[in-house]
DNA sequence: ATGAAAGCGCTAACAG
DNA sequence: CTGTTAGCGCTTTCAT
């Protein structure tokens, strides 16, 4: 059996309430009797119980965040942001992997809510009715990082994706270019159909130029659909002299197919997107991008939370975060 | 305030002693009985308390992961591995991440501990003295995972870095390779002193080949650091004709220097290395390299920890899992 | 098959 | 400044 605030309370003779106190660092402890509370804890090896304490407090300075996957640099380095300011703040994190299918979101949510988690992060594609309505018995706040609320009125950090989209097919606009392809990862994303997707668009039409369905391209999101998914391109009469992908592991498998056909970046295509790897700096050439800055999104959105959880009033329920394009040598 | 199993009961018309048997799948309740009870719950929207019940049971089906950084791609990749086992048998995770600060660690398992979580998977670059003792305090089953014991007789789960650094040396000996550089990660970690380094050595010397001081290069295992001390090795008149690079981050620093000198791979120099991440697949030509089995990694730990925490009988404490070395194109 | 009751280890009034 | 006393919500004997 471990050591108890009751054993420690014995052998201090003092009550179980001076030691709850000395532990907690209330101030109406007589220094003497701190002194010897601690030698006591320290003698013991006492250790205090965070589950009896999480139960009678009713807090367990632990925070939940549900994550798509793990494995992946993107939320990899966002939840680092997370980590960081939580622990900052004293709090532990419950990480899980949803895979982003809506099932497994109702049940990790309901299973953190059931860990008695002081508040959650939340990240995913979209957020379904189903989710909303989950969200909606929680009894504690859930900010959504890097992740589009959609309609609900959650706190919500993230940058402009349509801006940043935008921004990026203008640039190639501006080197000239009339045929600019946009590689996208699933449109079953929202970030994608809603934000990317229409930023690309913008700028086509801004500029008076055509919007061509062949031009667009979906994949699955990996390096090596990219890299399969680049022949559509290449076999076209007309072939794009410019493209927008989604994310550098898609452009770098774009790129290795233009290589690999004998073409030259950006001699004879110019290539941008949304920088989410360390992949866009270790290719060669390197990819001029728009820098995501997860690590901030991570670290911002817990730093919300902990408002939030304090009770303190927040003016802003939706952060924006400031995003920059990176040029690099994939343009001109 | 949220409702409990004494609302449940009460709504019921039954004790709590029968909710509490329904919730947990007990057989001994009358069909009738569960079905009158999880109509209640269902409809009170009755959600059990995980604190309260870890207190009453003394198990949380929490387990602990302390990581070095979960924002790279190797802890990240084992995590999920992790992360998907701890699913199947129903375990949540803390995921904290020390940054291999033995000071951090410490605070963090006694942290972790003092959560009642019912084991740990721990991961660092070695286990100091101090480590090990905390670790002795543990009143639950801590395993490795891709981290050396050295010396405690910790359950661990690893590869045979010694054995695969040799065979990736042997394989450019066999090449035909003289003059062979080692550009590693920092020394103060045990898998690159002890393991990677004492692997090169011993193919060179069995090869009957000289250990050269100066093919031994230390990096911070960042491939800005790497493309910065590639040229150490540019520079030297017996410049290498291969080159040994312990992760696929470093041998990317390196060949993009070797190719901004104007060399070419393999033709000039040849690269091995381990790889940790898509860089070894994404970048042209694609590295040969040793390939770890991150997610195995994590998910054997995992599983191992299982069984550890049933308290059943584990004949193997030191797992070893196979390697692949595949062969692409920075070798011939 | 079900209920009563005693904790699990700690916090949080409330007294003094 | 310190002690007493209720719980927190659930599991778990032990009876019945």
């Amino acid at each position: 059996m471990a050591v108890t605030i009751y054993d420690v309370a014995r052998e201090a003779n003092v009550s179980m309430a001076t030691v709850s106190r000395v532990v907690n660092g209330n101030q109406n402890v007589k220094p003497a009797t701190r002194k010897k509370v601690l030698e006591c804890i320290e003698r013991l090896g006492y250790r205090p119980n965070a589950v009896a304490r999480g139960l009678a407090s009713k807090r367990t300075t632990t925070v939940g965040v549900i994550v798509p996957d793990i494995s992946k640099s993107y939320y990899a380095e966002l939840s680092r942001g997370i980590a960081d300011v939580a622990t900052m703040y004293e709090y532990n994190i419950i990480l899980s992997n949803s895979d982003k299918r809506t099932s497994r979101e109702v049940e990790l949510l309901e299973d953190h809510l059931g860990k008695q988690v002081d508040g959650l992060i939340f990240m995913s594609d979209s957020i379904t009715e189903e989710i909303r309505h989950e969200m909606e018995t929680a009894n504690v706040p859930i900010v959504l990082a890097g992740t589009l609320g959609s309609g609900t009125n959650l706190p919500t950090v993230n940058i402009d994706h349509e801006q940043a989209a935008y921004e990026a097919v203008k640039k190639l606009i501006d080197n000239g270019h009339k045929r600019i392809a946009y590689v996208s990862g699933p449109l079953t994303r929202d970030i994608n159909r809603l934000c990317k997707k229409v930023g690309y668009e913008r700028a086509i039409k801004e500029a008076g130029l055509p919007i061509i369905e062949e031009y667009f391209i979906e994949t699955d999101n990996t390096y090596d659909d990219a890299y399969e998914q680049w022949r559509k391109l290449s076999t076209m009469k007309e072939r794009p002299t410019a493209i927008f992908a989604g994310n550098d592991e898609i452009a770098v498998g774009i790129m290795n197919g233009i290589r690999d056909d004998g073409f030259t970046v950006p001699t004879d295509i110019e290539l941008i997107c949304f920088q989410h790897t360390l992949l866009s700096r270790a290719v060669r050439p390197q990819l001029t991008a728009i820098v995501v800055p997860l690590y901030d999104l991570g670290a911002v959105s817990m730093r919300l939370l902990t408002k939030l959880m304090n009770g303190e009033e927040v003016e802003q329920m939706e952060v924006e975060l400031p995003y920059r394009i990176e040029e690099r040598q994939s343009t001109n």
